[in-house]
DNA sequence: GCCGGTAGCCAC
DNA sequence: AAACGTGGCTACCGGC
C-alpha cells in the first residue's frame, strides 16, 4: 500500500500521524507535525532521494553531516544535528507519545494486557544490559577463515568457469539460469520460472538436478553458494561490526520486531549464526569469552511441543513430556504402532517432520513432498496422527474457529494476534490468503507463548545476576540464552539459569531445559 | 548513487 | 518452488 513517490522516511510520519489521529491526538500545535506535512507536500518530495529532500528540508548545515554519512565517514549522531532542528523534533516526539499514553493504557486494561505490558517493560532494560554487554569475537580467526574461504572460492569459480565454457556472474540467478537451462541444456521439466522470468536455481532445484548432472557444476554451485553466503554475510561482516570502544559486536534488539512476541535481532543479527553444516560450526569457534570466563549456553528443550501439549491438553503429548520420554520416538511409536524401542532412526525422522511441521500448519502436500510419500500415504499418516492425538486436532480446529470469529488468537499471557483478513470485505474468498492466516493463527500461541515464557525468565534472570553475580547474559536466541560468566561463578550461575529457566512458568508439563558451557560458541559441553 | 523489490539462505 | 510459522542479511538489478 506505499505510494512510490513519497519517501519512506515520510511514509514512516504519516504513519505516525495515522496512529495519533487514531487514538484522538490532536498533532496540529506543534512543529512536528507541520514539518511532516510540508515534507508531504513538497514537490520535492515526489522527485528526490531521502538524502537531496533531507537537505532541502533541513538546510545547508545537514549537507555536511549528509556528506560524511554518504562517503561512510559518519553516523548521525543527535549531537550532529542542528539544536534548532532537533530541540521541536525531539520535544514533540516526545510530547506525542506522552499524550498517547492515557487512550493506550485504556485500551490495554479493556483487553486485560496490562500484565503483559508490564513484562515488557521489565524486560526493556534486560535487552538493554545485554545490548551494552556485547559478544568478543576472535578478529585474527575470522582474518584466517576469510583467507581460507577466499581460496576455496576461487577454485570453485574456476571449476564453474570452465564447465560452462564462459566467465558470468554466479551470483546472478538470471546469469545463472541462462547457463544451466540454455547453454548447457540441463533439463527444466516440471520446473517453476519465476516472477522476473527465468528458472528458479534455489537449492531444491539445483538438488533435483544433480541426477542429470554430468558435469559437476551443480555441486560446485551449490558448495559456492554455501561458502559465498558465509564469507559474504558472517565471515567479512561481523569483524567490521565491532565496536572500537568496547572491542565487541553490539547486536539489537527489536522488542516489537516480531508479530508473535519474538525478539528480533539486527545489526548484526546474531540470531542466525550459522550451526547446522559442518562449514557453518566452524565459525562459531571465532566467538568467544573474555579470559576467565566461560560461556554459558542454556536452551529450553523442545519447549514448543510442550506448550502444544500444555494448550491441547492431549492426553498422549503430556504423558510423554511427564515420563521425560524422547517425543519424536514416542510419536513414531505411536504412529507405527510399535515399542517406542523398536522405532528406527527414519521412523523417528519420519515422526519429528510431522511433530515441526504441525506446530507451523503444515499440510500432506508438504509432508509428502518432504518426506518422498505419496499423495495419498502422506494424508493417511496425517489422518492417523490426528487420530492418535485428538488433542491436536481439535486445538487446530478451536484455533482456527476462534480466528475467524474473534479475528484474534492469544498466547497463554494473553498476548495477541489479529487477523484482519477474515474480516475484509473479500469475505473470505481469497484462499489463499485465508490458508495463510489459518496457519499463522495455529502458530501464534506456540510461538507467542513460548517468546512470553523465555522473555519472564529473562527479566528473573537478569535480576539475581546483578545481584549477586558477574555473570551477564549476551543474547536471547528464541529458546537458548547465552551467558558469559567468570569461571569461579560457573557452577553456582549454571545452577541458578537453570533453575530460574525451569520455572520460569508453570506448565502441565515440566519445562526441560539443557546447559552447556565452553570457551567457544561450538565446543559446549555439557 | 540511492532506493526498493526479488531471490536466495542463515537461525529457531 | 511449493499449501510450513517467525525473523534479518547479501547480492543483484531496474528505476530514478
Amino acid at each position: 500500500m506505499t505510494d512510490p513517490n513519497i519517501p519512506k522516511v515520510a511514509h514512516n510520519a504519516k504513519f505516525d500521524c495515522m496512529i495519533l489521529e487514531r487514538y484522538g491526538i490532536d498533532v496540529s500545535p506543534v512543529r512536528f507535525d507541520t514539518m511532516i506535512a510540508e515534507w508531504l507536500t513538497d514537490p520535492a518530495t515526489k522527485h528526490k532521494g531521502l538524502k537531496d529532500l533531507a537537505r532541502h528540508r533541513l538546510g545547508a548545515e545537514m549537507t555536511e553531516i549528509l556528506d560524511l554519512i554518504g562517503r561512510g565517514k559518519a553516523q548521525v549522531t543527535f549531537a550532529q544535528v542542528p539544536i534548532d532542528v532537533a530541540a521541536p523534533y525531539g520535544a514533540a516526539d516526545a510530547d506525542m507519545t506522552l499524550r498517547l499514553v492515557p487512550p493506550l493504557q485504556h485500551e490495554l486494561r479493556e483487553k486485560g494486557l496490562i500484565e503483559l505490558l508490564d513484562m515488557e517493560m521489565k524486560l526493556l532494560p534486560v535487552i538493554a544490559d545485554m545490548e551494552r554487554a556485547g559478544v568478543r569475537i576472535d578478529v585474527d580467526f575470522f582474518r584466517h577463515m576469510s583467507q581460507d574461504l577466499s581460496v576455496v572460492m576461487l577454485k570453485l569459480e574456476q571449476t564453474i568457469y570452465e564447465i560452462a565454457g564462459e566467465t558470468f556472474n554466479i551470483n546472478s540467478t538470471q546469469q545463472l539460469s541462462d547457463i544451466l537451462f540454455k547453454k548447457l541444456q540441463l533439463p527444466r521439466e516440471g520446473l517453476k520460472k519465476i516472477a522476473s522470468g527465468h528458472y528458479s536455481t534455489a537449492f531444491n532445484v539445483l538438488e533435483g538436478l544433480k541426477a542429470s548432472d554430468t558435469t559437476g557444476i551443480i555441486d560446485a554451485i551449490i558448495e559456492y553458494r554455501e561458502v559465498g553466503k558465509l564469507k559474504g554475510t558472517y565471515v567479512d561482516a561481523l569483524p567490521q561490526m565491532i565496536n572500537p570502544d568496547t572491542g565487541r559486536i553490539h547486536t539489537s534488539f527489536s522488542q516489537t520486531g516480531a508479530i508473535t512476541g519474538r525478539l528480533a535481532s539486527s545489526n548484526p543479527n546474531l540470531q542466525n549464526i550459522p550451526i547446522r553444516s559442518e562449514l557453518g560450526q566452524q565459525l562459531r569457534r571465532g566467538f568467544i569469552t573474555e579470559p576467565g570466563c566461560s560461556f554459558l549456553s542454556v536452551d529450553y528443550s523442545q519447549v514448543e511441543l510442550r506448550i502444544l501439549a500444555h494448550i491441547t491438553q492431549d492426553e498422549t503429548l503430556l504423558r510423554t513430556f511427564r515420563e521425560d520420554k524422547d517425543i519424536h520416538a514416542a510419536t513414531a511409536a505411536v504412529l507405527y504402532d510399535i515399542p517406542i524401542e523398536k522405532v528406527t532412526k527414519n521412523q523417528r525422522r519420519f515422526a519429528k517432520t510431522i511433530n515441526f511441521g504441525l506446530i507451523y500448519g503444515m499440510g500432506a502436500f508438504r509432508l509428502a513432498r518432504e518426506t518422498g510419500l505419496t499423495l495419498g500415504e502422506a494424508e493417511d499418516y496425517m489422518a492417523k496422527y490426528f487420530g492418535q492425538f485428538p488433542g491436536i486436532d481439535r486445538y487446530l480446529e478451536e484455533t482456527r474457529r476462534k480466528a475467524r470469529a474473534d479475528g484474534y488468537v492469544e498466547t497463554l499471557f494473553g498476548r495477541r494476534r489479529y487477523f484482519p483478513v477474515f474480516k475484509s470485505t473479500m469475505g473470505g474468498s481469497n484462499r489463499q490468503a485465508t490458508q495463510r492466516a489459518e496457519r499463522e493463527a495455529v502458530n501464534h500461541p506456540i510461538q507467542g507463548t513460548a517468546a512470553d515464557i523465555i522473555k519472564l525468565a529473562m527479566i528473573r534472570l537478569n535480576d539475581e545476576l546483578k545481584a549477586h553475580y558477574r555473570a551477564r547474559l549476551l543474547l536471547q536466541v528464541h529458546d537458548e540464552l547465552l551467558l558469559e560468566v567468570p569461571l569461579e561463578e560457573l557452577d553456582e550461575v549454571r545452577e541458578l539459569v537453570i533453575d530460574v529457566m525451569s520455572h520460569a512458568f508453570e506448565l502441565d508439563v515440566p519445562l526441560k531445559v539443557e546447559a552447556e558451557t565452553g570457551a567457544n560458541w561450538l565446543e559446549l559441553k555439557g
